[in-house]
DNA sequence: AGCACGCCGACT
DNA sequence: GTCGGCGTGCTC
């Protein structure tokens, strides 16, 4: 046995079970380090793939690497592990994995992204007003800050151009150019502070987790406060425990709450003291690959980032928080589905460091781990500032006419908000005009030919669209079946609720805060900085408004249609609706006045509603937790979905009977349901089945997934089949 | 996943 | 007789 060739171990960004060896040319043993990316010969093609380990051996019968596509490591030895565990857990290829961990871009070389020049704007010593409105609004905006970027300027103001230029031509402004920043989330502006003296109850949860954070090693704890409660002032002062210990902290959020605000009270506390990167998804692939870079030397203190950040490349991190555990948005929903949550809970386990989650409504799986034993349970009781909480009413909309979109209380509360001069906001969990368009004289319907659903009506845009994939067209003027020319919107979204509002209150300043009014660059902060100028009365949106986005001017809620969400064929609706309405009712309330909900439904007496409205967190856990061991649903059992699709309905229907019966039977502990079609049988021109697999343990469910990864080949060709472990939707 | 190999039906 | 369907195996 000749020890006298280098081997390295390499995971081929390509769907194998195993990881493959090849021999490092010796011109390439000093580049060949562990975490970086190869050119490596695959059969008669080549690939991509990551070294993960250097050994010496004869190197019979193996091929070279091609090439080494990094001067420096991308990931550390110590992610390694969790990348190996991450690939068995989810039963997804190892290179694929890695692939996916990190950051966007990475097919080609790693180069240096352009530099980007940017024009900044400063006013001049000439004090005069100009003519137009919209100029003086933005020489105002100009002068005030003493100098502005032209980003800065478009996400204020639509379409500044033509007034900037006029500006220049008054000599009222000038112009200069400079490289641009590179970070949007670094352009807020620093308002360096003077840490608040924390609340008695926020001294009494960072004391308990003191010991966590100083002794190190894996622990987790969940904290559990209703929004505005002070979680994030934990977070800081956790932090800065870690911090002095010469350890880096990662903060995951939700990627609709990774604002340049939230950002910036990181870089307010920690400002001089600390280096914070951001990993977004706003960053262009230079961008992100730098970013990525300087966490992986060391250079960053503090990572904030979404659900991909919990592959973050830090030496040596101290803390990892994950905040709003229980967003869904943790969970990637294509290729590689890890939850980054439960990924943060690995890593710590595996690092020797502690996690700290926090929400106001925490998934089942957390909060049975806090009843358990196995997670720290904190509570930050009630609001911060000792404000109480919001008065929450249900109102019955079974009493009301069919098809009322603002019953009587919700509108007069409206109203009567207006009189007084205060914001509302209004919740309704459905973008476009109408979710459906029907012919009046023969009911015929409009449906995406990709996903056989419903097409939305967006009034707006004049289009009929699909919101599982991008098939539009624009609505006809008759009915292609009979020619009739009604064509009525059904039901109702955003769109048509801000119309009814107008119609209601002429008066009132709305605007309307949906997907479809947020694509462009700045406009969540446009939104942000309109409600806090008390330039808008009420406003309408989606989830949205409920998640991310503190309007603490808000003194009344009101959510049009409870039962959306609570209808959906999902044994998690109950906890989905509690958590949306706990969010959002904590959207309400300023200073030291309550705020109001008002919540419309048809099944007020809904546990989950019921619960909602009373704030009672305790009571809807008990119930919900109770009502999941008797179905043996999450937490108390664990889920694997397995998805077939394929063009062909036929041969992906059979795929699935087959699979299931070369499954059967499963090993003791475990079952399997189907396979039927998924909820969305049809989905971007594929048909859809699935199988579920079931165990009342998690070993169980382990060993039945074994079973299925002993099959050679699952599925046949012209099948694709995706593995879902722990599942939180069944699409 | 790709891309080979290999074995049977129906087409110039 | 071959062209091509697709089930099967392999990738260091
Ligand atoms: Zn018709
Ligand atoms: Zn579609």
């Amino acid at each position: 046995m000749s020890d006298a060739c280098l081997i390295a171990e390499v995971a081929v960004a390509a769907p194998l079970k195993k990881t493959l060896s090849y021999l490092v040319p010796p011109e390439l043993a000093v580049a060949a380090r562990i975490g970086v990316r190869l050119r490596v010969p695959l059969g008669r093609r080549r690939a991509v793939g990551f070294l993960l380990e250097l050994s010496r051996g004869s190197g019979e019968g193996l091929k070279a690497i091609a090439e080494v596509l990094d001067d420096e490591p991308l990931f550390p030895p110590a992610l390694i592990p969790l990348f190996r565990r991450a690939a068995g857990y989810y039963l997804h290829p190892l290179g694929q994995v890695i692939a996916t961990a990190l950051p966007a871009g990475l097919s080609g070389r790693g180069s240096a992204p352009p530099i980007l020049r940017e024009t900044l704007y400063a006013p001049t010593e000439d004090e005069s007003e100009p003519p137009g409105r919209r100029q003086r609004q933005i020489l105002d905006c100009i002068r005030q800050a003493k100098e502005v970027s032209l980003t800065e300027l478009r996400s204020r103001f639509d379409a500044p151009h033509a007034p900037l230029k006029r500006l220049l031509e008054l000599g009222l402004i000038s112009a200069r150019q400079q490289e641009r920043l590179r970070d949007p989330f670094l352009s807020w502006p620093l308002q360096p502070e003077t840490p608040p003296e924390p609340a008695p109850a926020q001294l009494r949860v960072l004391e308990q987790l003191r010991p966590l954070l100083e002794q190190g090693g894996f622990r987790s704890a969940l904290l559990h406060g209703v929004t505005g409660s002070g979680k994030t002032e934990v977070y800081l002062r956790a932090i800065e425990t870690v911090l002095e210990r010469g350890r880096q902290a990662l903060v995951l959020v939700p990627e609709i709450a990774l604002t340049p605000q939230l950002v910036g009270r990181f870089r307010n506390r920690f400002t001089g003291r600390a280096k914070i990167s951001v990993l977004h998804s706003g960053l262009s692939d230079g961008e992100r690959y730098d970013a990525w870079r300087n966490v992986a030397r060391g250079e960053a203190d503090i990572v904030i980032g979404a659900r991909s950040a919990i592959f973050a490349p830090m030496p040596e991190p101290g803390l990892i928080i994950v905040d709003e555990e229980h967003e869904t948005s943790y969970k990637q929903s294509e290729g590689f589905r890890y939850n980054a949550r439960d990924l943060a809970l690995l890593r710590g386990q595996q690092q020797g460091v502690p996690v700290l989650l926090g929400s106001a409504t925490p998934a089942l799986p957390s909060y049975r781990r806090a009843l358990d034993g196995e997670a720290l349970l904190l509570h930050l009781p009630g609001r911060a500032a000792g404000q109480p909480l919001p008065e929450v009413e249900l109102i019955d909309m079974t009493a009301t006419p069919f098809r009322t979109l603002l019953s009587d209380p919700l509108a007069g509360a409206l109203e009567a908000n207006l009189q007084r001069g205060e914001q509302s906001l209004v919740l309704l969990n459905r973008r476009g005009f109408a979710p459906y368009l029907l012919c009046a004289d023969c009911g015929q319907d409009f449906r995406c030919p990709n996903c056989e659903i419903s097409l939305t009506y967006h009034r707006g845009r004049l289009l009929l669209r699909c919101h599982y994939c991008d098939y539009q067209l624009p609505p006809p003027e008759s009915c292609p079946r009979c020619g009739g020319s009604q064509l009525d919107p059904e039901g109702a979204g955003t769109e048509r609720l801000e119309l009814e509002l107008k119609e209601r209150f002429p008066e009132a300043r709305l605007a309307r805060m949906d997907r479809d009014t947020t694509t462009a660059r700045g406009a969540h902060r446009r939104f942000m900085e309109r409600m806090l100028a008390g330039e808008i009365d009420i406003l309408v949106g989606t989830q949205m408004i409920a998640k991310g986005h503190d309007f603490p001017g808000v003194t009344l809620v009101g959510v049009v249609n409870a039962d959306a969400t609570l209808n959906f064929p999902d044994f998690r609706a109950g906890e989905r609706t509690f958590a949306l309405l706990s969010q959002v009712a904590g959207r309400a309330g300023r200073g030291t006045l309550p705020g109001r909900v008002l919540i419309q439904t048809y099944a007020p007496e809904h546990y989950a509603l019921q619960h909602a409205a009373s704030h009672d967190y305790a009571g809807f856990y008990r119930q919900e937790l109770a009502l999941r061991r008797e179905l043996g649903y999450p937490p108390y059992g664990f889920l694997a979905n397995l998805v077939l699709s394929g063009n062909d309905p036929q041969r992906v229907e059979r795929a699935a009977r087959e699979l299931a019966g070369r499954l059967l039977p499963l090993p003791p502990g475990a079952e399997l349901l189907g396979p039927v079609p998924c909820l969305l049988a049809k989905l971007r021109g594929k048909a859809r089945m699935q199988i579920l697999l079931k165990a009342a343990q998690r070993p169980a469910l382990r060993r039945a997934l074994d079973r299925f990864e002993q099959l050679s080949r699952p599925v046949p060709n012209g099948v694709a089949l995706a593995v879902d472990v722990d599942p939180v939707d069944m699409f």
